[in-house]
DNA sequence: TCTGGGGTCCTGCAGCTT
DNA sequence: TCTGAAGCTGCAGGACCC
């Protein structure tokens, strides 16, 4: 634990759905909910407004329709996002050389190690000038924690939103932390809240009262002696500015489940050569091939192959998923198929074909003990009828909800619905008035899609910031002159 | 009533090697 | 030559996070 509050942690408030007010002035105030819309989609963020009627992230669409019928459901942007992130996160880089992002809307900085802040007051100072530069920049509102630890940043910019700032000073913190829920922590999701609830243990003081071998029979060794150590407020992982990902996965789930065996292993294929795709764009390779199927009942099973060495062939990958797949029984119906790679190298194996003959000849084995052993399965490769699930996506994609369009006539504008081939538009830029809405055919020549416009126009200069701010000015005074937002 | 997508980490077990 | 322990790797599942 440090001596002053230098660890950051910053939280965009409700990132998506505040994106999507700030590009759509018509949504403002009112309930906006971004996520899938399909029937088995998910919330992913909802707008304030949305979640005081009851929504919240992960709920099913389905039900957040029910509570809320009259917002607006948009579907991810993720380039807008990553945009905007890319903004926050430049800033974040201008006060300290260690920033560790842990999403497109969060990361901790160690601000000692920047030198922007080196007691409580300097933090509240570098903290209250990040949030105004944010805002001035992106036009959006971040919520910010400083703490001695990142475990207490992250309570605390939590206890901040939305809109604020939190600092916990040092030496309060376990009172601060007693009588909080163990949700709190990081790690206790519901599956140990409800263990530990079981075992009489509800609020953070119950932990620490608790002891640590206590805990550790409770949730095993390593989960316990980290849960103890957070019980007292004790957390010193470091700030880590580069992190290698480990491994690179593409999932998808069906409106409706998958009996057809045949489709199940094209589904399979298609899905391999998109991991691949992703593998090779991160200029990496892999040595394990996972398939992932979640089955009709919800029962998720996963099938792992390593392979001699790591890989970046589609081939490799494709028939590796395939032998995964023909040890799963798929019969009653598939919701889901993952295919992911782990085990990731900066090379490749020079010996691919080596590797992928090892990899048929193993094929081959499997097929001759299958043969001698024949117990289920015997459809296999039998195509089964076209059914429900064999049908193309809906036309309507062209045109996905919140997507911008341009129109030749009426300029900037995004799609606000589509189907029965009309699609509705209403015209409005980031910094115009509320716009008017106009309906067209889909195949209309003079629409077509648009990339996002900026959320804020002629942002401000902050190229020399924060190096241009007095250290004791405030921040809301330090953005005097640069919130151009409508 | 229905549960996404992309990740990380931990645990327990089995098989292999030393 | 046999046996058991320890350590490692691969595999599967679960929990968690955003």
């Amino acid at each position: 634990m440090r001596p002053a509050p230098t660890i950051l942690h910053l939280d965009m408030d409700a990132f998506y759905a505040s994106a999507e007010q700030a590009a759509k002035p018509s949504l403002r105030g009112k309930a906006v909910v971004v996520g899938g819309l399909g029937p088995r989609g998910v919330v992913a963020t909802a707008s304030y407004e949305a979640r005081r009627l009851g929504v919240h992230s992960a709920m099913p669409t389905a039900q957040a329709r029910r509570l809320a019928p009259n917002a607006a459901y948009l579907v991810p942007r993720f380039a807008l996002y990553r945009t905007v992130s890319e903004k926050v996160m430049e800033l974040l880089g201008r006060l300290s050389p260690l920033v560790e992002p842990l999403s497109l809307d969060e990361a901790f900085v160690d601000l000692e190690a920047g030198g922007t802040a080196d007691d409580s007051a300097s933090a509240r100072a570098t903290g209250e000038g990040l949030r105004a530069a944010i805002r001035a920049v992106t036009g959006l509102s971040g919520s910010v924690g400083l703490a001695g630890s990142k475990m207490l940043a992250k309570i605390a910019s939590e206890e901040a939103k939305p809109d604020g700032l939190l600092v916990i000073e040092p030496g309060t913190e376990r009172d601060l932390l007693a009588p909080m829920s163990v949700r709190i922590l990081p790690g206790v999701g519901p599956a140990t809240g409800d263990h530990l609830r079981r075992a009489g243990m509800t609020t953070v003081h119950d932990l620490a009262e608790a002891g640590e071998a206590e805990l550790v029979r409770l949730v095993g060794k390593a989960h316990g002696h980290g849960l103890y150590r957070m019980a007292l407020g004790l957390d010193d992982r470091p700030v880590v500015a580069e992190r290698d990902a480990k491994s690179v996965s593409v999932e998808d789930t069906f409106d409706v489940d998958l009996h057809d065996r045949v489709r199940v292993r094209a589904e399979v294929e298609r899905l391999a050569a998109r991991c691949v795709e992703r593998l090779r764009a991160a200029d990496r390779s892999g040595r394990t091939v996972v398939l992932k199927v979640r089955r009709y009942d919800f029962s998720t099973l996963t099938r792992s192959e390593t392979l001699r060495g790591p890989t970046d062939d589609p081939t490799v990958v494709r028939e590796a998923a395939g032998r995964l797949l023909e040890s799963v029984d798929t019969t009653g119906g598939v919701r889901l198929l993952g295919v992911g790679v782990t085990g990731l190298a900066d090379y490749t194996q020079e010996d691919l074909f080596a590797q992928a003959a090892d990899a048929r000849e193993l094929a081959q084995r499997t097929r001759e003990e299958e043969h001698r052993a024949p117990t289920e399965g015997d459809e296999e490769n039998t195509p089964a009828e076209p059914g429900p699930d064999d049908a193309e996506p809906l036309a309507a994609r062209r045109w996905p909800a919140g997507h911008d369009v341009h129109h030749e006539e009426h300029g900037h504008g995004w799609v606000q619905g589509s189907g029965v081939g009309r699609v509705t538009v209403r015209f409005e830029e980031p910094w115009s008035a509320p716009g008017r809405v106009l309906t067209f055919r889909v195949d209309d020549p003079l629409l077509r899609p648009a990339d996002p416009l900026p959320l804020v126009r002629d942002a401000a200069d902050y190229s020399s910031w924060p190096a241009s701010l007095p250290k004791s000015r405030s921040g809301a005074d330090s953005a005097e002159g640069g919130e151009s937002r409508p």
